[in-house]
RNA sequence: GGGCGGUUAGCUCAGUGGUAGAGCAUCUCGUUUACACCGAGAGGGUCGGGAGUUCAAGUCUCUCACCGCCCA
């Protein structure tokens, strides 16, 4: 027996939503069961930044595309791990840090400025955690990790050790990528390529005959650094050079080799090249290959060092300009263009990226390419391009994983050095998550190396050693007793991300996995487009800042959003792009998401009202015994059902929503219900039979609706599921109510073929009432049905139907004529106006 | 220069070889007993250009152009 009560008029949705939330914590619905005997679902979610206040409604965007299909396989039963991580170090941390307190980590003591990291992490936490509730993501909050906290210090420390253990990392004193704004290495991943406009300078150096030897290049500051010159071996022009030396420029007549690589293009200028320490990789490259001289003129600050000689101090737009003004005077300079040239420079900071020699750790990539290309292919990825993305990642790495990073907050390396032998001491891992600048070296440690002089290392790892770990800390690789998860759930099920960190995250986890475990860390890759701005480019910062009105709402800050349409309208709009693919953010489109709400919310109202009180299920009429309308209905909504389910095990939320919403306003409001209504109205002759059918089909399919729509618009569902007395269920939460499965009895059902004729009927009337501008309430005296077939079969079927037909014409009689124009299916309708 | 994605109605986007779709916007009508955050109807498209395959191409192939992202 169930009770349908008169539901509100209208509803209040920061009120329906806190009392959603309320019985969702109440019940714990989302709690991760480790004791359960369902199968389980797990799921690696990216751990945001939170050291500012960046979310936009593009995060929501991808956070709630992956939620969708959470909630499917939540009510397919499975026992569910969705953990949410923050990822609090790294360089983002330390720039919102210096920037908001002003200050400047070379003058505060390494344990203030990580307090007041701590600190800031701990507010965005908490503030990103009741965004991500307020949209009804639906996460164990239990499972939360920080990329800081204990037991992800201890997964990667251990991730260290194991690393060092097999061999695979390694220490190493060479020339690596360099931030001059943060003064840190970096990784390759790190950069990226940026253009601008700059100008090629045309550099006589000296030949051994006192000949001029022209080279090509854009970074003349670099010249007091050279140290070669190369030509093609095959160059004619050149050969004679080859083995002999050149003069460097404005050096005093310092001589450097002239040497030959296949590399060097001949078309490229003169066809010669200065290679300096360092100005690009190709140096790099060649500065190992043939073991050439180092001079270095750059500092880890960007500035020329004392052996740049009179340059020194200057930065290298500085000490460009200086030394083009004085190869000018020496007339060395043969010719200069304007050129557009491609620049690596580093993410965070926009710098150009420079090289510095520092002793920094690297985990060798290089060696496994295969190997990561094997397990990229065993992976199953949605959608299935996006594998490419990394595909050619892999092809293109040059670089081996650069590991150190020169900052104060992030995880430290649990290691020691000896200096008088150099031998690395590694932390015992039972002793992990340790800092070495705080914790003594192992008792052996101390004891082998009595009386010398042990150094704890000060570098800390870059944050991606920590956030490719995110499985393990999740599976609780590191065996801590703390924590919920066990290696049980590992390899995941599924990893969701967006494209931008393929390279990064997706990658580094890769890795990681494929060197501790030998396995891939999770089965399934779900890859997320970007919420676009409404000029098509990703939401800034200045988005963020710019468009707050003077009540502080933003039309890009989800939190705005949510309170202002609810979070089921936003999380409608999410579900509008294609996997993988960008969508353009405009408010107005919310609204949609905020319409479909509303009219949820009347149809239960309407469908309550006419259902009423005391009704027994039990007593509803079999699907076959039902009327044409609602066979009709339900076989449609079984399909849906079917189609939907088929959508989201290609993880293709966004089908399933488009299917979910024509069904609905369209076939389900604009049709059925339409048709529905004139059962329960006077002055129709329907029996209590038909009543009854569509009573039981009003019950049938709002339940079914309500399943389909729980994983997009969680709230307003479980709003009028509970409001329905749970439609006699056990569950505590539609959440965990089961998936809608279509009735094969249903799909396989026909005999609705008649109801064709109620939809013409349907459409034509309503075509005539607005081409005679009658309104759609008012009852019409008559409904003319013209056959062009003389087949009579299709009368006796109409009258058969009658009631069908007057409640989809609204009239009060049926008139059926034969008009012998010889046309097979013409069927007109013709109404009349009712008098008064 | 290479790669990936995109180009469909004024805007944002769907579209599975078989008569071009949705929402928003526009126009007309309708205060109707779930809903005006509504309903009915209408207008609006050489599906980026060109070539090819096919009985049939928005869809498959080739090519060019433009946009976004990534890598040189």
């Amino acid at each position: 027996m169930v009770n349908f009560p008169e539901l509100d008029k209208s509803f209040e949705n920061t009120e329906l939503e806190n009392k959603c939330r309320k019985l969702w914590d109440d019940t714990g619905i989302y709690d991760y069961d480790q004791n359960s005997e369902k199968p389980l679902f797990s799921v690696d979610t990216p751990p945001p930044y939170v050291s500012a206040a960046h979310l936009h409604v593009g995060h929501a965007m991808s956070y709630t595309q992956a939620e969708i299909l959470i909630r499917y396989k939540r009510m397919l039963g499975y026992n569910i791990f969705y953990p949410m991580g923050f990822d609090d170090n790294g360089l983002p941390t330390e720039r919102y840090v210096e920037q908001k307190h002003k200050v400047n980590k070379k003058k505060i003591s390494r344990s203030d400025f990580r307090a007041l990291c701590i600190d800031e992490t701990q507010k965005g936490a908490k503030t990103y955690e009741e965004l991500w509730r307020s949209l009804g993501l639906s996460v164990d909050w239990s499972l939360r990790y920080s990329t800081i906290d204990d037991r992800s210090r201890h997964t990667a420390q251990k991730s260290f050790l194991d690393l060092y253990e097999k061999g695979l990392i390694y220490r190493s004193d060479e020339p690596v990528q360099w931030d001059t704004h943060f003064e840190t290495a970096l990784a390759q991943a790190d950069c990226e390529t940026i253009e601008r406009k700059g100008k090629m300078y045309d550099i006589a150096f000296e030949g051994p005959d006192g000949e001029d030897l022209i080279i090509s290049t854009t970074r003349p500051e670099l010249i007091p650094a050279c140290v070669a010159m190369y030509c093609n071996p095959d160059d004619a022009r050149y050969k004679h050079l080859v083995g002999k030396m050149a003069k460097v420029p404005l050096s005093d007549g310092r001589e450097v080799p002239i040497k030959t690589s296949e590399e060097v293009d001949v078309e490229f200028g003169t066809g010669l090249m200065q290679v300096c320490t360092f100005g690009d990789g190709e140096d790099v490259k060649k500065w190992k290959e043939d073991k050439l001289d180092t001079r270095i003129i750059m500092g880890p600050d960007g500035k020329m060092t004392e052996a740049a000689g009179k340059y020194a101090g200057l930065d290298a737009i500085n000490a460009r300009a200086n030394i083009v003004n004085d190869l000018k005077e020496a007339e060395l300079i043969r010719a200069e263009q304007k050129i557009v040239q491609n620049v690596t420079v580093g993410e965070r900071s926009e710098q150009p990226v420079e090289f510095v020699m520092a002793p920094q750790w690297f985990i060798n990539v290089l060696d496994h390419k295969e190997r990561f290309r094997a397990r990229m292919n065993q992976l199953e990825w949605f959608p299935d391009w996006m594998k490419v993305r990394l595909e050619h990642w892999i092809d293109g790495l040059k670089y081996n994983w650069n590991i150190s990073r020169q900052r104060f907050y992030g995880v430290p390396f649990p290691i020691w050095y000896v200096q008088e032998t150099g031998d690395v001491i590694l932390a015992d891992e039972a002793d992990l998550p340790l800092d070495p600048l705080e914790s003594q070296p192992p008792k052996w440690a101390q004891e082998k190396y009595a009386g010398m002089t042990i150094v704890p290392e000060t570098d800390v790892m870059e944050t991606w050693m920590t956030s490719s770990v995110s499985p393990l800390i999740n599976a609780n690789w590191a065996g801590r007793d703390d924590v919920k998860g066990s290696m049980d759930i590992y390899p995941m099920d599924l990893r969701v991300q967006a494209f931008e960190i393929i390279r990064t995250w997706l990658f580094y986890t890769l890795i990681k996995s494929e060197y501790h475990t030998d396995s891939l860390p999770w089965k399934n890759v779900m890859i997320s487009g970007w919420g676009l701005n409404e000029q098509g480019k990703k939401v800034s910062k200045r988005d963020l800042e710019k468009f707050t009105d003077a009540n502080g709402y933003n039309r890009y800050d989800p939190g705005s959003v949510v309170e202002k349409y609810g979070a089921d309208a936003l999380r409608y709009w999410a579900a509008n792009s294609q996997l993988g693919q960008d969508l353009r953010y405009h408010e107005k489109e919310v609204k949609d998401g905020r319409k479909v709400v509303v009219k949820l919310w009347n149809v239960a109202r309407m469908a309550f009202m006419y259902m009423g009180e005391n009704v027994e299920p039990a007593n509803f009429p079999k699907f076959e015994d039902r009327t044409l309308e609602d066979r009709w209905l339900l076989k449609k909504l079984h399909q849906l059902a079917d189609e939907m389910t088929t959508a989201f095990e290609g993880f293709d939320y966004a089908s399933a929503k488009e299917k979910l919403h024509k069904f609905f306003w369209g076939t389900f409001c604009d049709n059925y219900l339409e048709l529905t209504k004139a059962r329960f109205w006077e002055n129709y002759d329907w029996d209590d039979a038909a009543r009854l059918s569509a009573q039981a089909t009003l019950y049938d399919s709002l339940r079914i609706l309500l399943g389909l729509f729980a994983p997009f618009t969680p709230f307003i569902t479980e709003e009028i599921y509970q409001q329905a007395g749970k439609f006699g269920e056990d569950y505590s939460s539609l959440h965990v109510s089961a998936w809608p499965k279509a009735d094969a009895e249903i799909l396989g059902s026909d005999g609705e073929a008649d109801m064709d004729y109620v939809l013409k009927t349907l459409a034509g009337v309503r075509r005539l009432r607005s081409e005679q501008q009658i309104g759609a309430g008012s009852l019409l005296e008559s409904v003319t049905i013209a056959l062009g077939s003389t087949d009579g079969d299709v009368s006796a079927r109409l009258r058969g139907i009658e009631m069908s037909l007057l409640s989809a014409a609204r009239a009060k009689a049926l008139n059926i004529e034969t008009a012998n124009d010889g046309e097979d299916t013409a069927f007109t309708i013709t109404p009349m106006a009712a008098e008064g």
